[in-house]
RNA sequence: GCCCUCGUAGCUCAGCUGGACAGAGCACCGGACUUCUAAUCCGAUGGUCGCAGGUUCGAAUCCUGCCGGGGGCACCA
């Protein structure tokens, strides 16, 4: 019996006394029945508070409430027994039988235990990352490539229609900070004020020389300095986004769509929706310049769109992208941003609603920063200085696995401290390791079983799983679904991490206390059999779920 | 000044859509390998859940104020 069986049993039991007249609610006060595994083992297998919710509404005492229950839930066939606790707690344990069919209902389900229907069919556009052509992916924004992805897979998961989503500009004042950068690299220069340093400048800017050289073009040092720093601006734009996109891809992460923020006012997109703000009344004219009327839709104050020099304002972009996207399919729009850009949540809420769509079909997840720390102290990474942390540093030194699972195993509003040497001194006590452990090892029990010759198909018998280290294991994995539930509603890939983490530990713990194999000149009998169904439920939730954070699964290790 | 976010064990962090004695990993101390992977397991130590009020049968969790860390407040992009 599954956690969402139960709970829907127990919702029937309740309807049942509603109907016999124990109970004074109707059906539709019946809230969701919530069930939960208790923190201590003795109160039983699964907990819910359902009594304390609906006794005051039934003018009950939560305790009588949860007696009606009880004695109905007893006759119910798997469960075992059903106990009141407490104010009005229900402890329900299930029989060895029922709580172990999970086993062969997992594997039954296989790669899909777990899946959801909350997003079926949703057309969810994920934007996030987004660095411009300037410099490699950074500490940030590795983080925010690990956490969208993970996001982007759990959605999916739930039946949602992703669009990874990668906004770029190539560019305004920044770019020409690195193409000013550039060319003072090529030609011996320091770095100009605001400049970009270190040494991938002097780099690509070799690169850009290099192949224009190979290539039989004319030296670029020889034209006038503006020519040549758009020749570098246009051709280390080009090479920086390649290098950004192999990064990405070797960390895992590919983009459906890479969206050029030109592309918006060349082809008159920016135009089109400013016109229809226009028409729409949600612009005025004041100064000389267009404002939006955002304070109307929960922002601090009116936002200028349309500079009284007549050049769209930055924000003018973000409307028109926000129309684009929906105009492409989105229903839901979630931006992932930086912890510097929450003014933003407003401005781009208050642009979707007057463009008519609904403020909720914009989201935006704000995200802590990445500190890194050295010895204890923090250290302040700065461009100029060179003392930035890139995605292929830390990729180099933990490897992608840990370095994708130490970024979603932390919520994305907490601020997270990165120690380097740490991470890479002591991985044998980072948690992915006993994650991945602990599907290495089922799977070499999976193989150990093969060698022996017993397979699951020979035999299975739930009512054997009797060990109180089998109730714990099956417990856990019957959770799965609604902490993949969970996560995916609050967009908080890092339960799924956690989840794993206990997951582990029972397997783990199973492993100690039980064998799958048998031991020396043992029989093969149904239990080795059904604990191996067991461990193979235990292997495949392993996967899945690290399948989710964008983690592999290894074999062996 | 205003807004966002965080403040839980020595460290890094869970728990926060209210529930049963506050959790994990690391670090530290003590145990367990002739039998499926000891990257494991068992035990011990360790916390005024920033502070103060409030709501509630019940608050780490919700509300208010304060304190502290981080970030942000443009006709910049």
């Amino acid at each position: 019996m599954t956690p969402e069986e139960l709970s829907a049993t127990i919702a029937v039991c309740i309807e049942e006394a509603i109907a016999a007249g124990e109970i004074a609610l109707t059906n539709e006060d019946v809230v969701e029945v919530r069930v939960e595994r208790p923190k201590v083992r003795e109160h039983g297998d699964w907990a819910t508070n359902v009594a304390m919710q609906l006794a005051k509404k039934a003018g009950m005492n939560p305790r009588a409430f949860a007696e009606l229950v009880a004695a109905r839930l007893l006759t119910v066939d798997g469960i075992e027994a059903a106990d009141v606790a407490g104010p009005g707690f229900l402890n329900i344990r299930l029989s060895a039988g029922a709580a172990g069919e999970l086993a062969r209902s997992i594997l039954h389900e296989g790669e899909d235990y777990g899946r959801g229907e909350s997003f079926a069919g949703v057309h969810v556009n994920v934007e996030f990352v987004s660095a411009n052509p300037t410099g490699p992916i950074h500490l940030g924004g590795t983080r925010w490539a690990a956490v969208g992805d993970s996001l982007s897979r759990l959605l999916e998961f739930h039946g949602a229609e992703v669009t990874r989503e990668y906004y770029f500009n190539d560019h305004g004042v920044q770019v020409d900070r690195f193409a000013q950068s550039l060319l003072a690299a090529i030609l011996g220069e320091d770095a100009p004020e605001d400049g970009y340093g270190g040494e991938y400048i002097q780099e690509i800017a070799n690169r850009v020389l290099q192949d224009a050289m190979e290539a039989g073009e004319d030296d670029p040092l020889e034209l006038p300095r503006a020519e040549a720093q758009e020749f570098f601006r246009a051709r280390g734009v080009h090479l920086m986004f390649d290098q950004i996109k192999e990064s990405l891809h070797d960390f895992g992460v590919d983009f459906d769509v890479y969206f050029h923020e030109d592309s918006l006012h060349k082809s008159g997109k920016v135009e089109r929706a400013l016109d229809q703000l226009k028409e729409s009344g949600s612009l005025y004219e004041s100064e000389g310049a267009w404002w939006l009327r955002s304070s109307e839709f929960g922002d601090e104050k009116d936002r200028v769109v349309i500079k009284s020099d007549g050049n769209a304002a930055y924000i003018a972009g973000d409307i028109a992208y926000i129309r684009d996207k929906r105009e492409r399919g989105a229903q839901l729009c979630i931006f992932l941003l930086g912890a510097d850009h929450h003014g933003y949540i407003a401005r781009l809420k208050a642009g979707a609603a007057a463009l008519g769509y609904n403020p909720d079909s914009v989201e935006v997840i704000i995200g802590q920063m990445v500190n890194l720390v050295k010895d204890g102290a923090p250290v302040r990474m700065s461009k100029r200085a060179g003392t930035v942390v890139t995605m292929e540093d830390l990729v180099d030194v933990v490897g992608v696995d840990a370095a994708r699972y130490a970024l979603t195993r932390s919520s994305a509003d907490a601020t997270l401290d990165v120690d380097l040497d740490l991470l890479a001194s002591a991985t044998n006590a980072n948690p992915v390791f006993y994650v991945q452990y602990a599907h290495a090892r089922s799977a070499g029990v999976a193989r150990n079983a093969a060698e022996y010759g017993f397979s699951r198909e020979d035999g299975f018998d739930a009512s054997l799983l009797t060990h109180e280290s089998e109730a714990a294991l099956l417990g856990v994995l019957g959770e799965f679904p609604r902490i993949v539930a969970q996560a995916v509603d609050f967009r908080e890939q890092h339960r799924v991490a956690r989840y794993l983490e206990r997951l582990a530990s029972v397997f783990n713990q199973w492993y100690d206390r039980t064998r799958v194999t048998p031991q020396g000149d043992e029989r093969i009998t149904d239990l080795h059999r059904t604990r191996l169904w067991l461990n193979d439920a235990t292997g495949q939730v392993l996967r899945n779920g690290l399948g989710l954070l964008g983690v592999s699964a290894p074999e062996r290790m």
